[in-house]
DNA sequence: ACAAACTTTGGACGCTGTACAGCCACGGTG
DNA sequence: CACCGTGGCTGTACAGCGTCCAAAGTTTGT
């Protein structure tokens, strides 16, 4: 009986049944133990859910991302394209990475990576730690938003499958009331997810760019250009 | 006895308890009837909390931002204001909006007005498409970060108090193993939330300035500039 | 072999969401 | 006016939840 045995049980309900399925209860019966006997390790259902977002973000492995002698913004998106896919990995585990303060050393090793980055953009200081929270932001929402819906357990089905959902979705939209949003329902289902994560992330790098330079300028003046 | 009222104490309930006091006995106890009594207006629980997310979506009145006077890039940095702001008055509510699927007729609205601004920026649907999805990522993404670690209840205290906390956490990053973090916890603790909301909201509009134009592109081709 | 420390257990408490059967006050029809 | 059907509401109940307490069991140190 360890940690690491509850958080195995825990992942394993989490991705088999979905957030419902994570219970005390349960994850001591996985682990073929009396549900107090959890009580021992972690002071509460809480700590357990922490240790296990700690535990998936610490499998990310980021120093494939260190190499200067790449274009930075290569490096971003390789790693934010790692990122996602750790997640998408689990999707029942991904409410716990939104929800909670991400305090941990593994998300601040991985917010560690991310500054470095993009002080090798030429941000300065103060834009690089604004530029990591836009992106960890945009990772974790375009996450989250991926798998809301998704209630109950199981993995996320493949990608053919998910965009006939999208496809079937979308004929519940009432063209007649809101015809950009019809349009754009059939646009989206037109292409992957992954496409559409790229898409915007490409965006955010572009405006990154925009500051990123010799002088450090931290991008804080005047409203979007023109 | 009507699911207006229903909806008025679940959200009372919300504001000052947090989800935990969102029960379905409180609300009945709030109401004043029975427990059961909310299941003649309502299937389950989760019906109660969609439709009280669809109605803080339709408090937003974006009308406000339809005239096309305006620069596009001013009136989408409003209309993302306004939701924020709407979104933040009820902390305990976010995790509603951000959970569930988004797909009510207020949320649609709100994506219709939003795919309106990007065409009048001169995306084509395809761009915009995407654009709104992006947008909707930020906005929800950050104030749910922002929320994050508000566990129980009560509303978000004012920004002078939310920088001493910030102040205070940043003392537990230890400087050695993550200089660039602590450096930059203490950048953040210097600037509101206010600004570094809006900071990121320029880098992304910046970011679909560049895609915005009579041809219409969809800015799918090729990584980021440089 | 004895004691101390740690781990694990059975049982319980108060809470949750929700189903079933019955009550009660109402509207339309004789 | 009397009647009866219908629909909102309630009492009760069930299974499951997170967590605490006291007791039992197991391992470790001497």
């Amino acid at each position: 009986m360890s940690e690491a045995k509850i958080l195995d049980a825990a992942l394993r309900l989490l991705d088999q049944g979905g957030p419902v399925a994570a219970s005390v209860r349960r994850i001591a019966a996985e682990v073929g133990v009396a549900p107090n006997a959890i009580y021992t390790y972690f002071p509460d259902k809480a700590a357990v859910l922490r240790a296990l977002a700690e535990r998936l973000l610490g499998g990310v492995d980021h120093d494939v991302f260190a190499d200067p002698e790449q274009h930075w913004g290569v490096r971003v998106e390789a790693l934010a394209l790692e990122l996602r896919a750790t997640l998408t990995a689990h999707p029942g585990a991904v409410g716990l990475l939104v929800g909670g303060p991400l305090d941990g050393p593994s998300s601040m090793a991985l917010n560690e990576r991310l500054l470095q980055l993009f002080a090798d953009a030429g941000l300065g200081p103060a834009a690089a730690a604004q530029a990591s929270y836009l992106l960890m932001v945009y990772v974790f929402g375009s996450v989250s938003r991926e798998v809301a819906g998704v209630h109950e357990g199981g993995p996320l089905p493949p990608e053919p499958e998910r965009a006939a959902a999208r496809r079937a979705e979308l004929s519940t939209v009432p063209v007649d009331r809101f015809p950009l949003t019809a349009a754009a329902a059939v646009t989206m289902a037109g292409s992957t997810s992954t496409e559409q994560y790229l898409w915007g992330l490409r965006r955010i790098l572009v405006g990154l760019s925009a500051v990123a330079g010799p002088d450090g300028d931290d991008g804080s003046s005047g409203a979007v250009a023109r």
